[in-house]
RNA sequence: GCGGGUGUAGCUCAGUUGGUUAGAGCGCCAGGUUGUGGUCCUGGAUGUCGUCGGUUCGAAUCCGAUCACUCGCCCCA
């Protein structure tokens, strides 16, 4: 078509889609303020090693799929690939450690150099969630509930389903660890070649594997449950009797692990079947080893983030948009600049066309949507009055300029 | 990053075995006279047929490259 094309996998979002997107972002806000999470607001760029140390060298956003460009002054900057990293830079940077625990809600654009696909961009955007500071498998069950919360405001309850895993904590997952890697390494000639590179960089990403062979061979694995220390097994426990207990249903699934590094205990994922590839749409975990990781204070962490652009498409309706009020002048200088004025100060949205006889006036106030028409004619003017339609029935009446306002208020 | 499919007006699509000025529906604009919409009738505008290059007397139709979208893989929200 033009030359002019968006960069490939961004869009641009207008009318219906930029609905459905502030919808999704406004129950989400709403909700996590209903838990009482507070908004932070983080820069979408950071310098890259915020990103590249706290989500693994190896990892997949790290090695290829991030936006990195030199500043002016030579500095390695990184388009923020995802959310987590950000906040525990404010959270140091800023000293926050002094204000535990503390709940941020953030939204905004994400970018990835992926490959684009069906609910999968380059830029896209995202609601999340983080809690800083608190141990107890409490935080866990209170955030999750959250985001369960916010699927069933959008009316996706019956779309999505909660998978839950626990990955253990660092002295369990690394025993794991080792046990599942000394008994791959028996099977490598019968692994696919994927799985070999996962064997190298991401073990327990192997038990995820669509691959025939590979499942053959994961389906003699030792299980992660075996290798659970006592603590890290009564963790478990707790968040899941915590769900159960504020009603939240959830199916544990021995294969689900996270792909960033700094993810322990607590793993899960709200997933649908109706995006094709893309079934994830939101997922998170407890995070304890992030901040002192990345420099600062021990504390723990565990947070989810959700796609917006996913939800959206889940959504059944799209929101409907103001229905207007629309003023229509029947010829020049009877005033409809200044009446629109004065009614949109009083806080009704007004529609005032630029041209055009009555007739059009009213085919655009149809267009819009406009739930009435003020209509100022010469002769109703000269009784200081004018039209007020109802465009849904078609009534008509004659309204005193001075109690415009007052009988307009149901058109609200 | 890898593999498959698609790409014609704003939108959904048709375009016969390559053959003159590329079509439909919806939408848009204008009219159906003097101050009233959503229906109806009539008329009108709009396309570098994604882009670039090649084959041919001639290409929207064939070939190549490229870009975008789409499905799957990897990975992920």
């Amino acid at each position: 078509m033009s030359v002019l094309q968006p960069v490939r996998g961004t869009h641009d979002l207008l009318a219906e889609e930029s609905r459905r997107h502030r919808r999704v972002e406004e129950v989400a806000f709403e909700t996590a303020r209903r838990y009482g999470f507070g908004e932070i607001i983080t820069p979408i760029f950071e310098f890259t090693e915020v990103f590249s140390r706290t989500l693994g060298e190896t990892s997949d956003v790290v090695t290829k799929e991030m936006y990195t460009f030199a500043d002016r002054s030579g500095d390695s900057i990184t388009l923020r690939p995802e959310g987590t990293a950000g906040v525990a830079r404010a959270f140091i940077s800023g000293g926050l450690s002094q204000h535990l625990p503390l709940k941020l809600f953030y939204r905004g654009p994400m970018f990835r150099h992926e490959r684009p696909q069906k609910g999968r961009l380059r830029q896209f955007h995202q609601v999340g969630v983080e809690l800083l500071g608190v141990e107890s498998p409490q935080a866990d069950v209170e955030v999750i509930a959250l985001g369960a919360q916010m699927l069933a405001a959008l009316g996706l309850k019956d779309k999505v389903r909660l998978e839950l895993n626990t990955l253990g904590d660092a002295e369990s997952r690394a025993a794991y660890r080792d046990a599942l890697v000394g008994y791959l390494s028996g099977y490598e000639d019968r692994l696919s070649k994927d799985s070999l590179d996962r064997l190298q960089r991401n073990p327990l990403r192997v038990l995820d594997s669509k691959d025939e062979a590979d499942k053959a061979v994961v389906a003699g694995a030792p299980l992660l449950t075996e290798y659970l220390n006592d603590a890290s097994r009564s963790f478990f426990e707790q968040v899941q009797a915590g769900l159960a207990a504020v009603g939240v249903g959830a199916e544990v699934s021995p294969r689900l692990v996270r792909g960033l590094d700094y993810y322990c205990h607590t793993a899960f994922e709200f997933t649908t079947t109706a995006l094709g590839a893309q079934g994830t749409v939101l997922a998170g975990g407890r995070y304890d080893g992030l901040i002192s990781q990345m420099g600062g204070p021990a504390t723990p962490g565990i947070g989810w983030a959700a796609g917006i652009e996913r939800l959206s498409m889940l959504l059944d309706e799209t929101p409907s948009a103001d229905r207007p009020v629309a003023v229509i002048p029947m010829g020049a200088d009877l005033g409809a600049l200044p009446l629109a004025q004065r009614l949109r100060q009083a806080g009704f949205a007004v529609d005032l066309g630029y041209s055009g006889n009555v007739k059009k006036r009213l085919n655009r106030a149809n267009k819009v949507n406009a739930r009435a028409a003020v209509i100022l004619g010469e002769d109703e003017l000269a009784r200081n009055a004018v039209a007020v339609r109802d465009l849904d029935s078609g009534e008509q009446e004659e309204v005193p300029l001075a109690v415009l306002e007052e009988r307009l208020a149901r058109f609200r």
